[in-house]
DNA sequence: TGTCAACATAGACACATGTCGAAGTCTTTG
DNA sequence: CAAAGACTTCGACATGTGTCTATGTTGACA
C-alpha cells in the first residue's frame, strides 16, 4: 500500500475504517465514506444493487435492469454509472451486451462499518 | 406486530428485510430503506453519529458535538434532528442540556442489510 | 457498407439539501 | 420577574440530484 492516507478511495477508507461506534471518524475518513453511502441512499439504486447482487453469478445484463423499472434507459445508465464509478458494481462488456457485477467485499466493509462487526 | 407492512417506519423496514445479497429488495421496502441511509450520507452527519456512538455511554450533549465542529450551531441542530427523526439517535433532554444517543440495534440491523451478514 | 439494437453521454429542468443569520422556546438562577 | 444560556425553528440562498428527451457510440449482421 503505497497510497498515502489522503488519496485513498471511498472503498479503501471503508476496508481500513473501524467500526462507527469504536472510535470517532476523522473528517478525512468521512470525507470520503460519505460518498458511498450516497451512492448507496437511493431507492433505485437499491434495488439495482440488490438486482445485481441477487441474481446468478452476482451479475445482470442491463436489458434485464431496464425492464424491472417503470424509468427511462438513461436514467437506469445513470444510477449504474453512479453505483460503478463508486467502486459498488463492476462492468464488463460481452458483445452489445454490459453486464454489471457486485463488488461484494466493499458492500461487506461497507456493512461492517456500519453495524460495528469485528473486523 | 399488528402493522401492516406498508407503514413500517425505516429503522423497522431494516429490522425485518433480508441482506441486499440474498434476494431483490421490494420497491415499497427500498422507498423506505432510503431515507435511512440518506441521513447517514453526509460527513458530518457520519461523524456525529461515530462522534456520540463512541462515547461513553453511547450518548454525547449538543454542546460537544458543536466544538469538534466548524459550523454553526444551527446547523449541528438540524443534522442531529435528521438522525434522529429517521430513528438513528435518541434525544433526551436534562435540565438546559439535551443529549443525543445512539440506537446501536437500528445502526446494527443496518450493517447487516448492507453486509449481507446473518440475522 | 448500411442498418438496427444496446448502452452511454449531453443538456435542461424541477426539486431536494446544506448552510447561515435571526428569532423563538425553555430552563435555571439572580 | 428579568436576564442569560442551551438548543430549536424559520427563512433565505447557493448547490446538488433525479429525471427526461435528444443525440452519440459501438458491435452484430445482412
Amino acid at each position: 500500500m503505497s497510497k498515502s492516507l489522503l488519496e485513498l478511495t471511498p472503498v479503501e477508507t471503508v476496508a481500513c475504517s473501524s467500526p462507527l461506534m469504536k472510535q470517532p471518524l476523522s473528517s478525512d475518513a468521512a470525507e470520503r465514506i460519505a460518498p458511498l453511502l450516497k451512492a448507496l441512499a437511493d431507492p433505485v439504486r437499491l434495488r439495482l444493487l440488490s438486482l445485481v447482487a441477487s441474481h446468478v453469478d452476482g451479475e445482470a445484463c442491463v436489458c434485464d435492469l431496464n425492464d424491472a423499472f417503470d424509468l427511462s434507459q438513461p436514467t437506469i445508465s445513470h444510477h449504474l454509472k453512479v453505483l460503478h464509478e463508486v467502486g459498488l458494481l463492476d462492468r464488463t462488456k460481452r458483445g452489445v451486451w454490459v453486464y454489471y457485477s457486485i463488488k461484494s467485499e466493499a458492500l461487506a466493509d461497507l456493512g461492517a462499518l456500519i453495524g460495528g462487526v469485528a473486523r
